[in-house]
Formats: structure tokens, sequence, C-alpha cells
DNA sequence: CTTGATGCAAAGTGTTTGCAACTTA
DNA sequence: TAAGTTGCAAACACTTTGCATCAAG
């Protein structure tokens, strides 16, 4: 099922459940957010909303997203400049983030190896993870 | 060395090389940094700064903070609140954290051999890393 | 006595909210 | 047509900045 078609499933199924609407907005909002097929900011992807559909404004984008967010259709990745950043979550792997400090390019990658030795952590702990973030910055191999 | 010595020392040696004046605000914020003795944001700062000297203040403080933070006094952490927390980084070793969810409980841990893994993980994609962050959020033991 | 530091209030950021008008189910 | 949704602008929370005055070196 292609990607946008499979993020309106599940999101349409969460707004049903929770008796909310779908409107043409949250609808323009979601099609953009899958296409931008990468991260993005919240004023960015108000920007490619506009696009689409020039009435959108910056408060539907907010409330949005916050439902896009608890519908798991994104994910909220803090990059720790004081703005949030999304990434399409649905039917993804859970992966971390390199993060260069000199162009801002972001890497994702996957070790299976780190995630258990954080469960083995949490245990020692008697700590339940419910989610992590691990973000590694520095300079990337252009920037290196 | 007490702590609050050491930590005075980098500072004003940190202040020295950069022509920039050891101010008696400068002095009291640092002291109540360090006795803080934990996680503490700005504003918690500026508050337990004015008990020490009522004068002291907002715009001080986060200028100081970023001294602070840039002399290595004083480590940034940023628990995705939107709010920076800060925490005495002088000759301590690098630590991980556990934030429950519930009750906001920070816990500290080490482990080496998931720094490890950064490393060889890093090596891979040929980036440098500077500094990372890693953060199991979650339910503590006494939330589970 | 020169240069940097301070306090204040105003200005910035990114995000959220109150409200009257408007859509969706 | 009842309930949720929208755009707008104002409100927010946190942080930064301009400026006249003050103090460290």
């Amino acid at each position: 099922m292609p990607l946008i078609a499979e993020a309106e499933k599940r999101f349409s199924k969460f707004l049903e459940e929770k008796d909310l609407k779908l409107t043409s907005q949250r609808r323009t909002i979601l099609r953009q957010a899958i296409e931008a097929n990468g991260h993005f900011s919240a004023e960015k992807l108000l920007e490619i909303s506009k696009k689409a559909d020039s009435t959108i404004s910056k408060a539907t984008v907010y409330r949005t997203l916050a439902l896009l967010k608890e519908s798991k259709v994104l994910e909220e990745q803090d990059f720790g400049d004081g703005r949030k950043v999304y990434e399409r979550a649905e039917g993804r792997k859970h992966h971390d983030h390199f993060v260069c400090i000199k162009c801002g390019k972001i890497i994702e990658f996957e070790n299976e190896h780190i995630e258990k030795l954080q469960d083995s952590e949490a245990k020692k702990q008697q700590f339940k993870i419910v989610y992590h973030s691990l973000k590694l910055f520095g300079f990337c191999k252009s920037c290196g």
C-alpha cells in the first residue's frame, strides 16, 4: 500500500475512534507531511501546506501535528535547538540519529545491540522504558 | 579541593583568558549553581540566586549560564519539555539519564559499553562525535 | 578611566488558546 | 443540526537584547 494511503487509513481510523472529524485541512497537512519524506519542523510543514492550500493557518498545523503524533503517524524529535522536528513513524523501525553541528545534516542509524544494553541498564534500575532518544552530535563526513 | 573552589578557579581562569570580569553577581550565581547539586532550570537558578542577592536579574542569570556552559563548569541538558536544565560538569564522568514521565525524576547512569558501540557506529558513518545525549523515558521504580 | 557588566523592560522565538464563524458526520 | 474545526490575533513560556548606568581591572 502506498505511504499516503496507509497514513490516511490510520489517521482516519484514529479520528473516528475519538469522534473527531477528517477535514480537508487535516487531509492536506497529512499528505504534505508524508510527502515531505524526511525531517521537518512545524514551520516548514506550514510553509508546504500553504502551497497546497493557502488558507491553512499556523494554528491548524500545530493542532494537526499534535494529532498526527498521538496517532503515531508521525514521531516527534527534539534536536535541542529549541525546535521540534517530525518524521514519518508508521511502519518504520526504531532508529537513532547523528546530527551534524556544522551543516545540520541528520543521519539515521539502527543498532540493536545498543537497545539491548539500554534494556539491561533499565532492569538494573527497575525502570520501565517507554521510549528513548539517542542523539550523537558532531561532524559528518563532509564537515569532518 | 572543595567543589566550589574548584569551580571558581576554572571559571575565573576562563574569564581571564577572555578578558571578561568576575563580578559579584557571577560569583553568586556560580556558587548557587554548584550548591544546587543536581539538575536545575534557569528559572530555579534565578530564584535561588535572588535569595543570596536579591538584585540579581533574570538577564544576568541567562548571560552567566551561557558562560558557565562555555567554560564547562556546567553542562546543559534538554529533557524535551522545552526547558533547558543544567548540572555540574566539572570533574564528573559522562553519564546518561533515565527520565520518569510520571514524576519527573531523573536517574543518572554510566555505561561504557554503550559508548563504545556509539563510537563504532560513528566509525561506520565516518562521523566525528563531539558529544551525545541518551535519554531513556519511562516509569521509575516508584511510578512503575 | 576604559571596557565590560548590570538591571530593566521591551523584543524575539516557537507554540498555544479564546472566540466567532464555519464544516463535517 | 449538533459537535467539532477553522483562522485570526492575542496570549504564552522561555530566552535574548538595547540601552543607560555601574563597577572591575
